[in-house]
DNA sequence: GCCGAATTTTATGTATACATATTGACATCA
DNA sequence: TGATGTCAATATGTATACATAAAATTCGGC
């Protein structure tokens, strides 16, 4: 039986993962152990963990918010994952062996009834698996941890910005373009195309972020402006 | 005033990367609380901690080991900071200022004279610094963060072998390799320049490894040998 | 004399209690 | 009216106490 604090960590983590928990949410240490029925402390520890982890950010005296990340970290964020996932792409169409490249073959196989489905909860799944395939085929646990460390902490605000329609078929259509180089044992290929298929996934990222935070503006700006003419 | 945990951390992980702290050295929390004079929460948040940064095994109901890492995974880690390092210094060539480039000319240049002193610990330093201005040279936190962090934790295994003789005027110069593409703002010369760099390195740190654990099996093997001989 | 089981010991996991710093409210003053 | 300072409330940081599971030791049997 793994300890308290490890099924807590791994509570909190999908949830955050999961988008349950927005980024920005504040984690109070008293509430969360009430919610799981124990003490503080194994609470304490996982908040310590995934503060470590990156998953929140830990300030000290006041406690721990899911890591609500700006523009520019996110950006930055985007970026290496970007060029570490085009490394490991890179890695995985030198090294995968028949069978890996099997599984990635037939799992995008299985990925194109989703696409034309228009199923997008099952996509998401599919399509983390299909990035952990990857990760395993660099052969390399720390490269592939690295990436995977990183992409979780993405997903909490990919997830996050959900329900935006999203042209699946376009990005199932770049994976297609990584699968063949990787298949074809094509180095330069496999990195080319993730690179261009991560790098359009984050201007679009970006880009949604950076509407809704204009949303955001203009209804401060709305409230703020109503208020002063109430109270003028 | 930070927490006495984070101060912990910081001892801790400084004594670890510097190599006072061997791999393999137990941690138990008894122990470091009476050494740091506290009560055991603050050590277990420290542990936690590193754990999570990978400093530290950290198995539960067993407490915490300083990483010891064996042939395979050092193999695994070193090739993942030859990818990222490389890649990091593709990064710098492109995107380092001129104050930034300038403040690496002058490091490289003041490093020359240790070389010639074979002062080594001053160099291990500078050394540090060199490959610290590479990371913030790359404009990218994230992945700048991440070879620093994986930097740290091999660091942990270089200096616990540390002693041997190692031919400075080599590292030295293939450091000015890098130095001269970057300079030259020659994203592909800094590239393969820095990964020659530390896969030359890799594989010296490997055979030192190889060599003691070899010592160290025969001394086993001698010393089972004898115990056989003794008990027979 | 050696192997194995039971017991004692010890170290970690968890709970609770206490100390202290921060937040928010309220009151006072300019 | 607005700003500042003090006080209360609350949340985090730390210490201690208790529960439990490995580890070590000892004792008994073979």
């Amino acid at each position: 039986m793994p300890t308290i604090a490890a099924t807590i960590i791994q509570t909190l983590a999908e949830e955050i993962i999961g988008g349950t928990l927005a980024p920005g949410s504040k984690l109070e240490e008293k509430v969360l152990a009430e919610r799981f029925q124990v003490s503080r402390t194994p609470v304490r520890e996982a908040l310590r963990e995934m503060g470590a982890r990156g998953l929140i950010e830990l300030i000290p005296r006041h406690g721990g918010v899911v890591a609500n990340i700006g523009i520019a970290e996110l950006s930055d964020m985007l970026e290496a994952e970007c060029e570490l996932e085009a490394l490991c792409a890179q890695l995985a169409a030198q090294r995968m062996s028949v069978v890996e490249k099997k599984q990635l073959e037939r799992l995008h196989e299985q990925t194109e009834a989703l696409v034309k489905g228009q199923d997008e909860g099952e996509y998401l799944t599919l399509n983390k698996k299909f990035h952990d395939l990857i990760c395993a085929g660099t052969h390399n646990q720390t490269l592939g941890g690295m990436l995977r460390g990183l992409r979780d902490r993405l997903s909490a605000f990919r997830n996050a910005q959900a329900g935006t329609e999203r042209r699946l078929a376009v990005s199932h259509e770049e994976h297609g373009a990584v699968v063949e180089a990787i298949l074809a044992s094509d180095e330069a290929a496999a990195y080319a195309a993730m690179r261009n298929h991560d790098a359009r996934l984050s201007t679009k990222v970006l880009d949604r972020l950076r509407d809704s935070r204009h949303e955001h503006l203009s209804k401060r700006t709305e409230r703020a402006a109503a208020g002063h003419i109430r109270s003028t």
